[in-house]
DNA sequence: GCATCGGATTTTTTT
DNA sequence: AATCCGATGC
């Protein structure tokens, strides 16, 4: 095996890098996937490190499995011992064998966002606060920066009222967390943190057996996790980091590229290998994406380079709106598919998930198959979330949410009246609600069966039974087995069953999770409900479908397609409204265009529109300033308008297209809003909009002296004055 | 206890 | 435009 071959010389310099700290500065397309996996298999090999002494991070399952499965090929041979796996899934196992340290059982489970939120809502409640004012997505939202920040309740900063009340809210909901033995995402990355930090048992336990710690994805480690793998590599310090500073899009959920520099800092000896050598795109792509990035502040420059030639300009269209976007979309990619190229090879990226939609309806409307990344699809769904509940509430009946969300479902004339009541006489016999159902599953027999009416009484005694009756099962049955018991014992099925296509569809998915609990029969309920907690949206992707790709720029990431779309590029879409004010976020929103851009290998088109409609408004939009600072020549316009309905009706299987349109031309807007123009009889003013109309560019223009007017932008004889940028 | 209606609110991105 | 929440009436 040589594990050299087919690297370039800097590529080999990262993979033979001696021991000690290494940080390799990875541009888009430059092969840190393969470096990463031919270290490991290089360490292995010819280092003679054994599987057991190293440990591989990354931020997605996806890029775990990837890894595990090219280092196995590579190596042909077991890699029993080996950690390789996501941040999240990685500090689950440690602190499951480590829970005695910790004050929680090692049999904890992950909350999900439901149950995150609803731990929340209850706290508020609690405090008798405001949900109006104190939304708890917003609110759960400073929590989580804390945790990320590794900032304890007693910690949280106390400046203004509303840091007091989120204070007293993460206070009570950590107690909550711990009452119901589970932790929420950022509690695996903070108990990790702290756990290495406080306990040197721990932490020189692991910091010994890690000889070699690998991290894929570095620049969008947040504090937490900097933290963690610091302690993790202390004793040996073999650290070897692969980020790409401008790919770090993650600063909301509280990663820091700065993390890049601080490594550097903290370890002054690294060694800083630069890959700019890219092997995915096409010159003409790679210029592109520099001329966007480059504008940004505080960077090391890369100049990316390729060998693969200048290839095809890149196309900028111009649409009247996010329907014609989505019809533009789709008949360019049928009438490719026509001429003979893989519907798989195409890919749609957009900045917000809302933008989806018409996109789909385009898809669909077309009767062409698609897939669609993320959004949490099958386990967003109604059905797929009550059976995983009822597994959860099995498995750990401290789990309210869980509770909640099945005790009256199917209905079971369990109402709010009765569930108040339950509650409290929770909270007077200072107990949980599944223990006193589980009492309450003795019928009279039970001291609580009086304290409801006679049908309530009944009600909430019969569900007491049923859980019982699989409390008993928990481990005797695996995961498929105890599903298709509850199933069974709340006929879910006629329950879902209502007649409609719906019900039938929703069916399905049951029998889809049947299918995925069935590969848990080794494994047991543990991991089976910790897998599903950590699926990210990349996971879901099923890349066996050879049907073109939907997602958002942040799902994008890492990925790669030879066509790439990315529509509505308008100012306020992308960079997003919500990042006008801060140029840090700003800075941010222009590396979700770099790391869009560098997906495409071929071919990149650029859509934006100008109206774009939000909360079901339309208003006019101006394309994204991003746009302007793209050269001229890298760029056509779309010269071909395939816009209008699809006009038929197609097989998907057949992926025939919709006839095309005759082509007309198509305009680039010359004059932007903001520019100062002269006039020759007006004088100066400045462009306030402009569009293209029949043809013809209409610049609105507001002069000083004669007000608004209307000019065609080839018959006015306009002088540009000075470009304001 | 449950269905229905109207109004408010939402959209930034996700492990 | 779609979803969520609370109030209302049966």
């Amino acid at each position: 095996m040589n594990l050299l071959a087919n690297l370039n010389p800097q590529q080999q310099q990262a993979l033979t890098a001696g021991t000690g700290p290494v940080l390799v500065l990875a541009g888009p397309g430059s092969g840190k996937t393969r470096v990463l996996t031919n270290r490991i298999a290089y360490l292995i090999s010819h280092l003679g490190v054994r599987p057991y002494n190293i440990l591989a991070v990354t931020f997605t399952n996806k890029a775990a499995r990837q890894m595990q499965q090219r280092v196995e090929e590579l190596l042909g041979e077991n890699l029993r011992g080996l950690s390789l796996g996501t941040f999240h899934a990685t500090c689950a196992r440690l602190l499951r064998r480590e829970a005695d340290y910790l004050p929680f059982k090692s049999s904890f489970v992950i909350f999900n966002d439901d149950d995150q939120r609803n731990l929340v809502k209850r706290a508020l409640r609690e405090f008798d606060i405001d949900e109006k004012r104190y939304r708890p997505h917003s609110v759960h939202g400073s929590i989580s920066r804390a945790k990320n920040e590794l900032i304890l309740p007693a910690e949280y900063p106390n400046t203004n009222y509303r840091d007091e009340v989120v204070a007293r809210v993460y206070t009570r909901y950590q107690e909550l967390l711990l009452s119901s033995n589970a932790l929420d995402f950022d509690d695996l990355l903070m108990w990790t943190a702290r756990l290495l930090e406080e306990q040197p048992a721990v932490r020189e336990k692991y910091s010994r057996r890690y000889e070699h710690v690998l991290v894929d994805e570095f620049q969008d480690t947040n504090m937490a996790q900097y933290l963690l793998l610091k302690h993790l590599a202390a004793f040996h310090r073999n650290i070897f980091v692969v980020g790409d500073s401008d790919q770090s899009i993650y600063r909301w959920r509280g990663a820091d590229h700065r993390n890049v520099q601080r490594f550097e800092q903290d370890f002054p000896d690294a060694q800083v290998i630069l890959l700019e050598h890219n092997y995915r795109s096409t010159q003409i792509i790679l210029d592109a994406a520099m001329a966007v990035i480059d504008r940004n502040p505080h960077r090391t420059r890369k100049s990316l380079f390729t060998e693969r030639g200048s290839g095809d300009k890149i196309i900028l269209q111009e649409v009247f709106d996010g329907r014609e976007e989505a019809s533009f979309v789709v008949n360019s990619i049928a009438q490719e598919v026509l001429q003979g190229a893989e519907p798989g090879n195409f890919a749609v990226m957009y900045r917000t998930n809302a933008q989806s939609r018409q996109l789909e309806e385009a898809f669909l409307q077309a009767n062409l198959p698609y897939k669609l990344v993320g959004a949490q699809r099958f386990y967003g769904r109604r059905e797929v979330k009550d059976i995983l509940a009822y597994l959860h509430l099995v498995y750990n009946p401290e789990n309210e949410t869980s509770l909640l969300r099945v005790i009256n479902t199917p209905r079971r004339k369990i109402g709010n009246k009765t569930l108040e009541d339950l509650r409290t006489l929770a909270i007077n016999e200072n107990t949980s609600l599944s223990a006193i159902l589980l009492d309450l599953a003795q019928g009279e027999g039970s001291e609580f069966y009086g304290s409801f009416t006679r049908g309530a009484g009944l009600a909430l005694s019969r569900f007491g039974d049923l859980l019982t009756g699989w409390r008993a099962l928990i481990n005797d049955l695996p995961p498929l087995g105890l599903m298709d018991r509850i199933l069974n014992d709340v006929d879910y099925q006629s329950y879902l069953d209502d007649g409609s296509e719906e019900g039938i569809d929703r069916w399905d998915n049951v029998l889809e999770l049947r299918r995925l609990a069935a590969e848990y029969s080794d494994r047991g309920i543990t991991d089976f409900l910790q897998d599903i907690a950590l699926v990210s949206d990349q996971d879901t992707l099923d890349e066996t479908a050879n049907v073109p790709t939907l997602m958002t720029l942040h799902a994008a990431k890492g990925l790669e397609f030879p066509v790439v779309f990315i529509a509505g590029l308008q100012d306020g879409t992308l960079p997003h409204v919500r990042s006008f004010d801060d140029p840090e976020a700003m800075a941010e929103e222009r590396r979700l265009l770099y790391v869009g851009i560098t997906r495409a290998k071929d071919r990149l088109y650029l859509l934006h529109a100008l109206n774009r409609s939000t909360y079901g408004y339309t208003e006019p939009s101006d394309p994204s300033r991003y746009l302007s600072d793209i050269p001229d020549e890298l760029v056509e316009g779309g010269n071909q308008v395939l816009i209008g309905k699809p006009s038929r009706t197609v097989r998907a299987d057949l992926w025939e297209a919709a006839s095309p349109a005759s082509p007309v031309p198509v305009l680039q807007s010359e004059y932007k809003a903001g520019m100062q123009v002269r006039h020759p009889a007006w004088g100066e003013g400045m462009v306030l909009n402009s569009k293209i109309q029949d043809g013809e560019e209409i610049v609105d223009v507001f002069f000083e002296d004669k007000g608004l007017k209307k000019l065609a932008a080839s018959l006015a004889k306009l002088e540009l004055v000075n470009t304001n940028q």
